[in-house]
Order: structure tokens, then C-alpha cells, then sequence
DNA sequence: TACTTTTGTACAAAATTTGTCAAGTAAATA
DNA sequence: TATTTACTTGACAAATTTTGTACAAAAGTA
């Protein structure tokens, strides 16, 4: 929960309720609470948007949001992840 | 399209037909044929079943097909895939 | 040419994702 | 204690994506 954790440490430091965020990403307050705890994935345009919302590096927080997609498709795979990692990094 | 080269050429050197391979895995032969060319991916049981239809190592086969799907999650995001496989790799 | 195999396109069925709603918890406050 | 506020949770519907099929076109072969 790389990117959740990040994006909920940045709204309180930007001292806003999790509805002000929803409402700004227009979506309902339930499903960004279940964002911010990485229950459901951000949509790419989302973390376009709580970059500028929360105002921070927009690039560091796709990062960490395509950090976590990987992380979820090797997650269930642990012994070979490495392996395929490897192969992606070396082409 | 590490995944798709690699079970064309092991069907050539099996000598089989798509459709004995597609009848093999219980799909039509025009989705196996998309699956060869890496224009559909490989559901993971299908993924085993292949190793053992195509008397080959089902790890090795699982590596590269899970290196495919990371390879398609990073291929839109080249800029940052590096930092976020880094990401990934310390933890 | 006739036959077999593979590929491309269009589509339907199935599965998953995305979002909403309303009820629930917990903490702070009147 | 009762109310309010912020957030969480689960059930559900709508929307989107995925998976597979059907069949025509293309490519290869005898």
C-alpha cells in the first residue's frame, strides 16, 4: 500500500476530510476511503488529479501507483517475481 | 512477447498443430492462435496446462508469462517503470 | 486447384471493475 | 448522555473489460 499510504499521509498534511478529496476527484467518499487504504486502485486521471489536489509531485506519485500494480501481479507469485523482474530489466 | 514466442516455438519443435494445442487447452484454435501472437494473453491455468501439453518446464513458462503482464502494466509508463520495479525490488 | 492451417473481424457471454448507497463504528463535543 | 463528525464496510447495480466463438479472408501445401 505504497501509493495509500502516501496519498492519505499527504491529505492530512494538507489538512483535508477524506469527502473534500472525493468530491474533488468526483467520486463518492466511500470509494476513496477505500483508495486511501488500497482496498480498490486509483484510476490513472485519479492520481493525476490527487497530485494536483494534494499538491505533490505528480511524477513521484505515479511511481508509486505503478509500483503498486506490480506489486500486485507478484504478489501472488513470490517465487518466480524475480526472476521476471529480471527479464524486464534486462531488455 | 516473451510468452507468445516461446510457446510458438515449442509447438514447432513438438511438431503440433494450433487446433491440437487449442483442443488441448478446451478453446476455440482463433484465441489460441491471439495467445501465439501475444494479442491475448494466457490465463494462468492455461499457462500449466501448456508446460504439460508442450512437455515443458512449468516454471520456466509461469516466469515468462508473468514478465509479460509486467512488461504490459510498464510499457505505457517507461519513464517511471525503472524507479517503481526499484520500488519493488527493496521491500 | 483443392485442402489445410492460420489470422482478422465482429460479436455475445462472462467476469471483473468501478462507483453508489446506506448502515455501521469510533471519537470528539455539546 | 445524546449528537455530530469522520471514516469504514458490505451489498449492490452499472459500466467496462475480458474471454471465447463464429466465420470470412489469407496464407501455405499437396
Amino acid at each position: 500500500m505504497l501509493f495509500a499510504n502516501k496519498i492519505r499521509t499527504l491529505r492530512e498534511q494538507n489538512g483535508m476530510l477524506q469527502r473534500k478529496v472525493a468530491a474533488a476527484l468526483d467520486i463518492d467518499a466511500g470509494l476513496y476511503s477505500k483508495i486511501e487504504r488500497g482496498e480498490r486502485p486509483a484510476k490513472r486521471e485519479q492520481v493525476i488529479a490527487l497530485a494536483s489536489i494534494l499538491h505533490t509531485d505528480e511524477r513521484e506519485l505515479l511511481t508509486l501507483w505503478l509500483a503498486d500494480q506490480i506489486k500486485e501481479i507478484t504478489e501472488s507469485e513470490k517465487d518466480i517475481a524475480q526472476d521476471a523482474i529480471d527479464i524486464i530489466a534486462n531488455k
